[in-house]
DNA sequence: CAGGATCCGCCTCGATACTG
DNA sequence: CAGTATCGAGGCGGATCCTG
């Protein structure tokens, strides 16, 4: 058909446009970037022990949502140790450890990056 | 007063959790990226032709909103050509144009960034 | 313990109308 | 042209209840 009219696909998106919004919304998702820091600093964790390690009161819900997301797009394993009561242990892929490399270290060209203070109002 | 409570202070925040959150939240709003973006390719824009540069049909509303947020952070520049009828350009600032680094390049040590898809659902 | 199902309030954005 | 004011819809996440 016609392609030549802008601004109506939106998810096999337009001529020009950031290419890493798609990403930022990703991470910038609520607890995003806390549940990627946090397994970036564990190896290994089970879901009640990250929800208690981000910072401030999450459901499970959310939790639970987020990491299906992770796990979809390959940044986390999710392993089922079976038996009751339920053990179920999540863990950064290499990709995943990318992503955690993105958001807590600072050895990038825009090192400055950290410095940044974004004023809420 | 007693502040080993957690979960508790969210803009003054807590012991652990990414530092980086706020400016992904930030980045991250709508349009927010696509503007950051498409001023890096133009040193200046009036604000009727970066609304139309952008990626979709954006509200006047939301893109002054956005511009206002991206100046209060020092990211951007405003200069009102006053007159009639109206004049006003937009450019980013030193500070601006390491945003844009970031989201246009990937030369940095997640190169790979720009490889990432997130899936939808 | 690790989640799924519901309900529901808030916040954000788009659309529309108006102004200097 | 470059915005502001108002209204309304949609979605996103929190709280609560329930299960294997």
């Amino acid at each position: 058909m016609d392609e030549t009219l802008p601004g109506k696909s939106e998810t096999l998106d337009s001529p020009p446009g950031c290419q890493l919004d798609h990403l930022l919304k990703f991470l910038a998702q609520e607890w995003m970037s806390h549940i990627v820091w946090a397994l970036g600093r564990n190896t290994t964790m089970r879901f009640g022990a990250l929800r208690r390690a981000l910072p401030g009161p999450i459901s499970a819900r959310v939790l639970s949502a987020r990491l299906k997301e992770l796990e979809t797009n390959g940044f986390v394993v999710r392993r089922d140790i079976g038996a009751l009561p339920l053990h179920v242990e999540y863990s950064l892929t290499e990709q995943g450890g990318r992503l955690d490399a993105l958001l807590s270290r600072s050895e990038t060209p825009a090192q400055d990056l950290n410095l940044i203070q974004i004023k809420n109002s």
